[in-house]
Parts: C-alpha cells; structure tokens; sequence
DNA sequence: TGCAGGTTTAATGTCAGACATTTAAAATAC
DNA sequence: GTATTTTAAATGTCTGACATTAAACCTGCA
C-alpha cells in the first residue's frame, strides 16, 4: 500500500505524502480508520514521533480527524465545504499579500469570475439571498461605519450574490476570490461620496437580481468593478510618497 | 506576541493557530525567522516535538519553510502560485469526490467561471496558447488514446486556454475548479463519435480565441458543457445497476 | 436475567533527554 | 589573504515513559 524509501530527506513529509496519496486515490476512503500511530511507525520503520508529524501534517489540510480513547485513531475525513471555504481563503488571501500581486490584478479576478455567476442567480435567487444583499447595502448607509467594517459589509454582499447562484461549488471557488481581497481594499480610504456610489452600484445589482435581469447584474458588477479600479488608482497615487509592496 | 492557555485541548494545533495567525496579520513576515524549536517550547511552555508538530501543521500549508544547519530554522514562507495551485487541487479533488457533489452541479461550476475567462482570453491570448490548446487537439484525436489520457488533455486544453487570460489570480481560482473534474470526468466511456464532437467543439472555441471573438469562445464553452453534461447524463444510466457515490 | 456501576485497555497527547545530521560561521593554517 | 579545519547552532530522529481519554469489558446487585 504505501512504501517509504529512507533516501532522501524529511521522512515525516515522505509518509504525509504517502497516505495522502492513498486517500486521493481512493485506497483509503472515508471514516476509514488508518492503523494506530504504534503500527504505522513499525510499518515504515521509524519512530512514533516521526509518524505523528506526519499525521499533524495531513490533519492540518482537514484529511484525517483524530479520536482520542480506546478504539480511537486517525481517520480519513470528509472534508467539508466549511473547512475547504476557510482553507481557500487564507491560501488565497496569504497568496495575494505576499506576492505583490497587484490589485488591478486581483480585481480584475474577482469581478470576472463573478460575473460568471450572474446567469445562475438571476435564474436562481432566493428572497433570502434578496433580503441579505439588502441588509449590508443598509448596514453600508451607516455613517459610523468604518472603512473596515464598510469592506466588510461589501463582502458579505458579495458573498450573499454568489450563494444565489445557487451551486455549492462556486460559492467554495469564490469564496477565495471574493474574500482573499478584502485586506487589499482595506487600503483604501473611502469618502462619504465613494460610498455613496458603491451603495447605489450595489442596490442596481440587487434590483437586477430581483428582476432576474442577467445582463443587468452583469452590468453593475463591470461598473462596480470600474469604479473600485479607480478608487484604488487614486489611493495608490494618495501614498506614492511612500509606496508599499502592494503598489505595481 | 502569542499566549496559548492549556485549557482546551490539543496544544499543537492550538500553537499552530497562534503562528498562523501571527503571520496573517503581518506580525510576521514573508522569509523573517521563527524563533528556534527550543525558544518556541519555552514560551509555550511546551516540549519541542509538541511545537515540531505545531510547524508541520503549518509547513503542510506551505506557510513555512524550514532548513537545517546553523542559522537555520523556520521561515515564514512566501506561498508560491505553484504551492497555491497544488493545494487548491487537492482540496477541490477531495471535496468534490468525498461530498457527493453531482456531476452536473460541478460540472455547470467549472463552465460557469471557465467562461469568466472568455473576454480576457480574446483580447490577450498570444500565439503560445493557441499552439498550446492546438497540440491537445492533435492528441486527442490520436484513436489509441486511452479514456484517462484523453481526459487529461482535456484538462490540459482548459488550462491552456485560461491561462491564455493572463490573469494569474484566475490561472489559480480555476485550477481547482478545472482538474478537480478530472477524476469525474473518468468515469465517462468516450465513444469514438463523442471524441470527434468534443474535438470539433475544442477546435471551434481554439479558432474562436485565434480571431479573439469573446463571444464565440463562450459560446464553444457552452455547447461543451451541454455535451459534457449528456455524456454524463447517460453514462450514469449506464451504470444505474451498480450506481456509485458520484451519482444524484 | 438485566442493568448500573466501576475497571480495564487501547489509543492519542505530551514530556524528557539524547543522538544524528546539516550547514553556516568562526578559527586556524598556509 | 585565501583555503582549510573546527565549532556551534539548528533541525531531524529515536527511545522510553507518563498522562489523558473514551470505549469496551466485567463485576455486583437487584
């Protein structure tokens, strides 16, 4: 089932990689109880610790859960849409901050992907998909509002048009690209008249939803997308006097 | 910097947590030096294979990286794309084949947001892309390709034509999408007819993109999915006698 | 017999100390 | 001043032990 040759390097990583293995391909499935960590380090002929970090590794990307007490162990898990959602989102969000990956770039990502979901929620929305759009556009009216909670309340908007979509898949796929952008847009500051607009895009955007007008969410997504292109323009040029890693 | 209170459970993780958010929140940053396993234990207040498993959890994220020797140590790494696209593929992999997500639910996913890369590949495809989704072609219509090979050039079109959108935050949002349907895709028997259809719709969306007609790229993607979606339809009928996890 | 309770046991979680190995930097020799 | 050797710091690994948990077993009593 899974052999270990003890060359090269980092024997923990060798074993992660072997059962991972395993899993993917379907050799162990789910609930399945792998052997006890004692028997896994007699099979590969190394030390309890050794397997145990192995295992850590594979717990950390949600593989297997462990259960404590007799007839307790490592088990293959089902990952769940949760657990992947929060995965993709701190790939994606360490992805874009450490890589000087410009915000033009990563806006550009997000609004054409969720473009594409444009046609399934128009077909698709449900009123309380409506209800939650409408309930940040409110909350994004508040004058108290910080420029942070303000980002915030636009995710969730966001995030609440892509779960109209109505497809559990896009939502995982999106939930990187919708939320891995909020620390960039936290840099930029936003006037009362910058809100003003992004309030009234989003509110066209919910009224093409409730018309289940395709084109017309399609439309206010590229004029939003416009508009926070500009906004990120300007404040990069706001502190050209002292760039940052984002800049470029 | 990070406390840890002993009450819960499962220290590792807890301490993973506690790095993990560190290096989130930018307390520390990219190929800045953790303190040594010895140190870490210490402020802890833990053993050192408690903390040596607290940094494979975060060395399976590819947060960190470690090396041996003196002024060695670990490292907060800087995430690559490949790193990135790797992990996003595995997760999608196992969160469609472990979840019994449809097919079709999956499948209208990844054409959903594959077309999201219609527009941008017209304008800035290079001739590099198109030779590219043109040697897939040629091989997938080579008759003694096996179903598993002709998939993985599907696969390998599709990537080559959202690469061609030169947006590399998109090039890692569809990997999942993309090569997580791979494995589904397999279970389809692809008659010699069917190759034929699918080729002739690959060829029409590759000269779509050649004349950089957005529209016509989307169109190609659309009468796929309509394809991929029947193969589908009756290959699960197929098999209704002996129907497995993938199917409803 | 049947059930409530304690007891056993198998497993993970944690610790301590040691040795092996790697690698850069410091010390030495020429 | 350069090349070589030595040193030291760090991770990688091993052994062995104890702590903790929780299911399974067994006992005692009705």
């Amino acid at each position: 089932m899974k052999i270990d040759p003890q060359n090269p390097a980092d024997l923990s990583a060798q074993i992660a990689t072997a059962i991972r293995d395993a899993i993917v391909d379907g050799v162990l499935i789910v609930d399945q109880r792998l052997p006890s960590e004692a028997e896994l380090a007699e099979h590969f002929a190394v030390s309890r610790p050794t397997v145990r970090e192995a295992l850590k590794r594979l717990a950390a990307q949600s593989l297997i859960r462990t259960q404590r007490g007799a007839s307790g162990g490592a088990f293959v898990n089902r990952i769940s849409f949760e657990q992947a959602y929060s995965q993709q989102i701190t790939t994606s969000t360490l992805l874009l901050s450490m890589n000087a990956v410009s915000f033009e770039t990563a806006c550009e990502a997000r609004f054409a992907l969720e473009r594409a979901c444009a046609p399934l929620a128009a077909e698709r929305r449900g009123n309380s998909h409506l209800d939650a759009m409408r309930a940040e556009i409110a909350r994004q009216a508040e004058a108290a509002l910080t420029d942070e909670a303000f980002c915030a309340s636009d995710v969730a908007f966001h995030r609440a048009l892509v779960d109209s979509a109505g497809n559990p898949v896009i939502s995982y796929q999106l939930a990187g690209a919708v939320e891995a952008m909020q620390p960039l847009m936290n840099m930029i500051t936003f006037t009362a008249r910058d809100r003003a607009r992004i309030i009234a895009m989003h509110a066209d955007i919910a009224a093409a939803a409730e018309a289940r007008n395709a084109a017309g969410i399609e439309a206010g997504l590229t004029a939003l997308e416009r508009e926070t292109q500009q906004l990120a323009v300007n404040a990069i040029a706001a502190r050209a006097t002292a760039p940052k890693k984002t800049a470029v």
